[in-house]
DNA sequence: TAGATTGTTAATCGATTAACAATC
DNA sequence: TAGATTGTTAATCGATTAACAATC
């Protein structure tokens, strides 16, 4: 078994009574009574970025101005995405860095590691395993999975950590044991349902999925996506109009007519 | 020079003059006057990959409650999506699965091959160079570029052309000679700026970041980015969400007391 | 013709932007 | 106090859903 003494330490049940756990976690929270909407949900973890930036650079104070040109956004997104969170900026001076940032961590669950299954070990998940971001940002890799007998048993470094591939149907064991959250597919389209599937019976409720292909899961469950030729289409598209763009101008403008871009 | 009569026969400039290209592209197009939300264009890569699919399972005609089911959107949502390229379905039958495939190719310019520059060629790129959704999507990697001189000159094979890694400040001259359209980076997070600077500044218009770094670029640039680090702590958010949840549970049920859940 | 299903319109919902009163 | 900047409200914009007339 490749299970180690950190990885057990992210148990949710055993060790750590789940009373516990949840009582710690609930001194934090936000305003009463608002949601915060999904589109500022994945805005948050990315001002959580620039912040970290800014204050290991030793920026103490930022306005929403700064803050949100550094993030790519409208200081008014920026400003109303924040007030979901509370009240923590002071008028005529802005924010301060640290605190928001520990703020923002607090209200993404980031300030908790977070145990993550890898399922794939092919190029991609390779890829993904060597991922520093990952570690960085409070997701520690407790279980690697693969179905070819020939990646099966192979040794890999997680940080200091030495992990084994295990073959899928130690998924539940595996999981189970360590108390892990996340799932990663990162196997071919084919497999990706039937091992969403089984992670889901192992109990994960956060799927994050790259595979190209379309799964269906309970409502329950929170499966994100990221599909690289989705991207990659939807680039080719743009790359079209610009086409066509130029097409219409060629098309319609006889010589010596003045062309204005639209 | 890496450069191969494939790779050149990307070009968009010399030997099949602009002209030409443009006007076999504008035979197709869309619904006069309606520009199509960027929400849809998300879409019909999905919706097209699923036809895909169904294509070669045989299928030959589905309706759009079906298909929505398999692209897991709604049925209401995708007709509207399919309303923006016309009118190719059939009322009291469906579509037809071929067809329409063809359709939604031609608009997202997925039936010219457009060529990519990858930068970086650390783990990630990689794993990128060697995804085969890549090529069987009408991409063609035509160059490889790394700043690190321990990586630059190795060899790499793209389905069967031999590509060789090449440094940096070799983009611009491959992208002028190859014609690519496309730059992925996959480089560390502070050399991303830069990178895309020497993209844009090479003509590239198309970009698909993987670093974890804001980047700026022009507004006739653009730019896409894919943030697994991002994806990981939304899917952490809901994990607390669900751990406060539980918690609120236990401490306002009294014992005996039926809980609930909203 | 009768049943099925599209394409479109109108209603709803959510996200973004603009503007400014509150307040440091 | 005067200038700066937040937090919030109202207006706008875009995306999704529901419903149904058109039509195969």
């Amino acid at each position: 078994m490749p299970l180690t003494r950190r990885s057990m330490g992210l148990t949710t049940g055993s060790s750590a009574t789940p009373g516990a756990r949840a009582r710690a976690l609930s001194e934090a929270p936000a305003v009463e009574g608002r949601e915060i909407p999904p589109a500022t949900i994945a805005r948050l973890p990315i001002y959580h970025r620039v912040l970290g930036t800014m204050d290991a650079q030793g920026v103490h104070t930022v306005c929403s101005d700064d803050l949100a040109r550094a993030c790519g956004v409208s200081a008014a997104m920026l400003r109303k995405d924040l007030s979901y969170l509370g009240s923590y900026g002071t008028r005529g001076v802005g924010y301060h860095v640290a605190s928001l940032a520990f703020h923002i961590s607090r209200e993404l669950g980031t300030s908790v590691p977070y145990g993550v299954v890898l399922v794939g070990f092919g190029n991609l998940g390779r890829a993904l395993a060597s991922y520093r971001a990952f570690a960085l940002r409070g997701f520690t890799l407790v279980g690697i999975f693969d179905s070819d007998p020939r990646t099966v048993g192979e040794p890999v470094l997680i940080g200091d950590e030495p992990l084994r591939v295990l073959p899928v149907d130690h998924l539940g064991e595996v999981v189970q044991f360590t108390g892990a959250r996340i799932g990663v597919i990162a196997t071919p389209a084919d497999a990706a349902q039937a091992v969403c599937d089984t992670l889901v019976a192992a109990g994960i409720r956060s799927i994050l999925n790259f595979a190209p292909a379309v799964l269906a899961v309970a409502a329950d469950v929170e499966l994100r996506k990221v599909d690289l030729a989705v991207e990659l289409q939807i680039l080719a598209f743009h790359e079209q109009r610009r086409v066509e763009e130029a097409t219409h101008l060629v098309a319609h403008a006889r010589p010596g007519m003045q062309v204005v871009h639209a």
